[in-house]
RNA sequence: GGGCGGUUAGCUCAGUUGGUAGAGCGCAUCCCUUACAAGGAUGAUGUCACAAGUUCGAGUCUUGUACCGCCCACCA
């Protein structure tokens, strides 16, 4: 029946609507005992004080691309959603708005206590993100949303604590790390962030001590420094071995300005002659370096810095900020005289990866996770990349392998401690009596050894980064041997940011490995004694994923990177607002090529909300024409129950684009997918298609029968557009095939097109069309040259070159006549020479309009000498090559016939528009 | 210091086994034609960064150069 719908999409209308639609039939949910094959993804857990940004809504449009392509392709599709707790991050809100309402610290409530608030601030605030997330159609199954810090995770934590612990590869020790003074906890590497910064390189005098003597004398050192407050905590200076200005250095000692210490001038290889003045001093408790430097020549640690950067072991230093002490040192060395030089000096700072602090180099005891161990049968890192180097995980693009080698051979231990109380605090308890230290997945309540209750537990939490590595199999269930488990893991893919390769994509994978398989296997098989003795199948059975798509940065319309600093960033939520969220997925999708940035345009976003209105239009079209006596639809059938060239040309398109939508999305190739889907509807079927069947469906003078056939085509061929469309554009297509006579549930589950091209590909018809296109394009072309207006409905003359083509043209003269606007339409086979008139030419056809139309023709002859010129030169380049005896030799046959085809068609067009050049003044 | 990526139409970018250079936007001309002016029709525009090499043939492969960007690295 014939259904009216407004002129313009509306975007919000379809995405409020459809969203609830879907979740409460429960058309995301994974069935665990469906026999069809298992798709299964993990959303990159967002960080429960996150909100929705570009980067979000990349990670979530192109996963749902993927999983609603599956899903209608017909497999079981498991995307799994969740937060992470984020601990610095959530307890740097926290504490943040503790302090501003209530001017309390974290210390003041206890750590119980904040905790809880920490737990009411999530209840309240946390779950934005996710609520964001359905607002970009995200098909996520929230009936097994996660959270790290769930119980059934935080065991899986536990779990994985303790067999590691009980390995010997989590260890705790006394190292140097790096230190946030401000959210006062200790960073992995990974966490710090260096800056390019123009700093300042000062040179100090050092007075040597006088052999014998006490105290400092006459002679003096120089050294070069970025941070002269360390030498507060100096024990040494050192020199190349090898530098000769300083022979006469070796075995004397030297008096540490303003703390009076007597320090050794010691020789190291790590020493560049070339920097500064070629002496360094070393600070053995602050700087990796001198770190090593200073075991080496067992020189004293002196820690000079607290856990909130303040100075101690440093006279009257002590308490002042490490910065404040900076100036106040500086100041002191030039009253003495002892400050010599002040340059600056480009140089990289390291920041807090979550506050920007600088963070300071210190001494601490942290527990590590060992990455890379001597046994083979312990080592988490070898396997991990040998999983990946022989391709039982895929990379796309291949080439963050080499990231990913580089990182992995040169791996070193992961500090997991945090000082902080938001987390998975780490199971370990130390026994007050007799010193032991256990780490026990549950809480004792004596120990183990000497049966004292006198149990205290480790006060750190663990590094956030230490549940997320186990998320692909924590959410599903482990250590319990769950049906989900069983069932969805490996995942099949996932879908993350480049940035996050090492702090996630890694360690998923050194976890999986180590157990998803490792140890069930050593259990069943005792001849397996190590990783590298697993077969393929154990490979395929415990990573985590078979592929990881990394998916590009977005970026702003100038290619910048987005930060609140340089307010550019676009907001998801505006712009989907403004250009409707299929709009700003489509824009996503096309513009995820692999390789480089998307630049997020309005321009862009604006053209794909006018594709949206178009596909509306377009369905707009269909339902306005629907007849009003019921029809029959059999959606299964429909499409091939029109036998026009029409409808078997679109069909034999349908099914090219159809092919390539399907193989450009099993190799992630968004951008591609996308495109051709949109050429395909906009440029083939509207532009073409729904032109072509106008006149059946809008004369009168058709008969009911045949109506109703084309009607089915035409219902049947959008349907399957709209399925085509579905994975990028979900709520447009939903709202739209509604509405369509052959709807039933949800286009989200309806069949996603595969496997047309057996039975429609048809090039014969696909020419008929091409010549069709052809004839049309060339009247109009003729028409737009000389100005005839589109309501001038005028005559004109078709010759064909090959006289059966006159007949294939002919039942399409209605058409004709209306896509090109003409009055009248003769088609013969003949010479356009002789006529009179405005003309086309192409090779195989001449389109002709009567010189009685039209009176001034210099036109046509300027264009068509330019024309002439034109295929003069590429004619003689054809020819060139084609006399080129050694092309014709070495050459495939095919290319070389298909040169001669084209200056067979050049040669043809090109005489026949000189014949009517020189006719010219004749008619 | 290493590694990776980029350089194609005015702008933003596609271009996967080497074989007639494409899209979107913008621009020009004409149209509110009975799905759509967020539209239609027609049209203009490129020594594919530079240089050499391989090849019958290079935007595509190799090497080098220049500029831009990203990642990793303990340079005081």
């Amino acid at each position: 029946m014939k259904r009216e719908i407004p002129k313009v999409y509306d975007p919000r209308g379809a995405e409020e609507k459809w969203y609830p639609y879907w979740e409460t039939n429960g058309y995301f949910v994974a069935d665990v005992r469906s026999p069809k094959p298992s798709y299964v993804m993990v959303i990159p857990p967002p960080n429960v004080t996150g909100t929705l940004h570009m980067g979000h809504m990349l990670v979530c449009t192109l996963p749902d691309i993927v999983a609603r392509w599956r899903r209608m392709s017909g497999d079981n599709v498991l995307w799994l959603p969740g937060m992470d707790h984020a601990g610095i991050a959530t307890q740097n809100v926290v504490e943040r708005q503790l302090m501003e309402e209530e001017h309390l610290t974290r210390h003041d409530l206890g750590r119980e206590e904040f905790v809880k608030r920490v737990w009411q601030w999530k209840e309240k605030n946390g779950g934005i993100i996710l609520k964001q997330m359905r607002r970009l159609g995200a098909s996520l199954d929230w009936t097994r949303e996660r959270f790290t810090l769930d119980e059934g995770l935080s065991r899986a934590v536990r779990e994985v604590f303790v067999r590691l612990f009980n390995e010997g590869l989590i260890y705790r020790a006394k190292r140097m790390i790096n230190w946030c003074p401000r959210c006062t906890t200790a960073l992995s590497d990974l966490e710090v962030k260096f800056e390019e910064r123009n700093g300042k390189l000062w040179t100090i005098k050092y007075p040597l001590k006088v052999p014998g003597a006490g105290g400092g004398g006459e002679e003096f050192v120089t050294v070069a420094t970025t941070r002269p407050e360390t030498m507060l905590g100096d024990t040494a200076l050192a020199i190349h071995p090898r530098d000769e200005r300083y022979f006469y250095l070796k075995g004397r000692m030297a008096v540490l300005p303003l703390m009076q210490r007597e320090i050794p001038i010691v020789e190291d290889e790590r020493v560049d002659p070339e920097f500064g003045t070629g002496i360094v001093k070393v600070t053995p408790a602050h700087d990796p370096n001198d770190f090593e430097v200073g075991m080496k020549n067992h020189l004293p640690q002196i820690s000079i810095l607290d856990e909130q950067g303040r100075i101690i072991n440093a006279g009257r230093y002590n308490g002042l900020d490490r910065f404040v002490a900076r100036k106040e040192v500086l100041e002191d060395l030039k009253t003495q005289g002892l400050l010599l030089e002040e340059k600056i000096h480009l140089h990289n700072v390291g920041k807090c990866d979550r506050c920007g602090t600088v963070v300071e180099p210190l001494i601490s005891t942290q527990w590590f996770m060992k990455m890379s161990d001597p046994d083979p049968a312990k080592n988490l890192a070898a396997p991990a990349l040998r999983a990946v180097e022989e391709g039982y995980i895929r990379f796309v693009p291949s080439s963050k392998i080499n990231v990913y080698r580089e990182w992995m051979t040169n791996i070193r231990d992961w500090c997991i401690s945090r000082q902080l109380w938001w987390g998975h605090r780490i199971p370990v308890w130390y026994c007050g009596n007799c010193n032991d230290a256990v780490a026990l997945v549950a809480e004792p309540t004596r120990c183990e050894k000497c049966g004292s209750d006198q149990l205290r537990q480790d006060p750190d939490v663990l590094d956030t980064w230490f549940s997320s590595q186990l998320w692909p199999f924590s959410t599903l269930g482990w250590p319990e041997a769950t049906e989900d488990l069983q069932k969805f893991y490996p995942t099949t893919t996932m879908i993350t940011a480049a940035d996050i390769i090492f702090f996630w994509v890694a360690r998923m994978i050194m976890s999986g490995l180590r157990f998803m398989g490792h140890e069930s296997l050593r259990a069943g098989n005792p001849d397996i004694k190590s990783y590298l003795d697993w077969g393929p199948r154990e490979w395929k059975a415990s990573i985590p994923f078979h592929t990881v798509y990394f998916n590009v940065l977005v970026r702003d319309a100038e290619g910048q990177k987005m930060s609140k600093s340089k307010k550019n960033v676009i907001d998801p939520l505006e712009v989907t607002e403004q250009y409707g969220t299929d709009a700003v997925r489509f824009t996503l999708a096309a513009m995820s090529a692999p390789g480089s940035d998307i630049a997020l345009s309005k321009e862009r976003m604006e053209g794909y909300r006018a594709f949206a209105n178009k596909i509306w239009n377009a369905a707009r079209f269909v339902l306005i024409n629907l007849p009003e006596d019921p029809i029959e639809y059999h959606p299964d059938e429909d499409l091939d129950c029109a036998n026009t060239v029409f409808d078997r040309w679109i069909r034999s398109r349908l099914a090219s684009v159809t092919d390539e939508v399907n193989r450009a999305l099993e190799e992630f190739r968004f951008h591609e997918a996308a495109h051709v889907v949109y050429q395909f509807f906009w440029h083939e079927l509207c532009d073409w298609y729904l032109e072509f069947v106008k006149p059946a469906l809008t004369d009168p003078h058709v008969p009911r029968e045949s109506r109703a056939v084309q009607t089915r085509s035409l219902v049947a061929v959008f349907d399957y557009a709209l399925r085509l469309l579905h994975p990028f554009m979900p709520f447009i297509t939903e709202e739209l095939w509604q509405q369509l006579p052959v709807a039933r549930g949800s286009i989200c589950v309806a069949r996603f097109p595969a496997n047309l091209s057996k039975r429609y590909a048809d090039q014969e018809t696909e020419k008929v069309v091409q010549l069709l296109q052809g004839v049309v394009t060339g009247i109009r072309s003729l028409r737009a040259e000389n100005e005839i207006g589109p309501s001038q409905r005028i005559p004109a003359h078709v010759y064909l070159v090959d006289a059966r083509q006159t007949e294939v043209l002919r039942p399409f003269e209605p058409q004709l006549r209306m896509l090109a606007g003409l009055e009248t339409i003769e088609l013969s086979t003949g010479d356009v020479t002789v006529a009179k008139g405005l003309k086309h030419i192409e090779a195989d056809f001449a389109v002709l309009i009567p010189a009685s139309v039209v009176g001034n023709r210099e036109k046509e002859f300027e264009r068509l000498t330019r024309e002439d010129m034109k295929l003069d030169k590429d004619l003689q380049s054809i020819k060139s090559k084609l006399s080129d005896p050694k092309f014709l030799e070495r050459a495939p046959e095919t290319v070389v016939a298909d040169w001669r085809a084209r200056e067979q068609e050049l040669q043809t067009k090109r005489r026949r528009i000189k014949e009517n050049l020189s006719a010219f003044s004749g008619n």
